[in-house]
DNA sequence: TCCTTGACTCAGA
DNA sequence: CTCTGAGCCAAGG
């Protein structure tokens, strides 16, 4: 897959990313199947590896795309290896959300409906 | 070209 | 519900 798919593509995560409410997350798999695969991609090799893209696309996003409402699929926040731990939580926490002891989500209750098809 | 790693997920205990 | 382990295909060294 060629480097502009690729951009092309971070460029459509951030733009679902940017359309999560205020208080609201969403996971890495959730936001890839909201999204096109990219060009020259299997049904098979996106639904294997797109969460790991999105969080590609997270490690490269620009400054106006709320990262850090998207999370893994256990609730939890993911950090890049090596990535000391940044104020994640701290961000979420002044929208409202919610962690309990653990630095867990309750996905039942934050995880994002989707774009509403608006 | 080969080998390791990955902001993940799902199934099994 | 929590903890472990295996697997997914591509990118990067």
């Amino acid at each position: 897959m060629n480097p502009a798919s690729r951009m092309v593509y971070y460029a459509e995560v951030w733009e679902m990313v940017r359309q999560i409410p205020v208080g609201r997350v969403a996971t890495y798999g959730q936001i890839a199947s909201l999204l096109y695969p990219p060009e020259g991609i299997t049904p098979q090799a996106y639904k294997a590896f797109s969460p790991r893209w999105v969080g590609g696309a997270m490690a490269a996003c620009p400054d106006d795309v709320p990262w850090q409402r998207v999370i893994n699929s256990q609730g939890k926040i993911s950090l890049r290896r090596g990535e000391g731990q940044t104020n994640q939580r701290e961000l979420l926490e002044a929208e409202g959300v919610i962690f309990d002891e653990r630095e867990r989500v309750d996905l039942s209750r934050f995880r994002w409906s989707g774009p509403e098809n608006k």
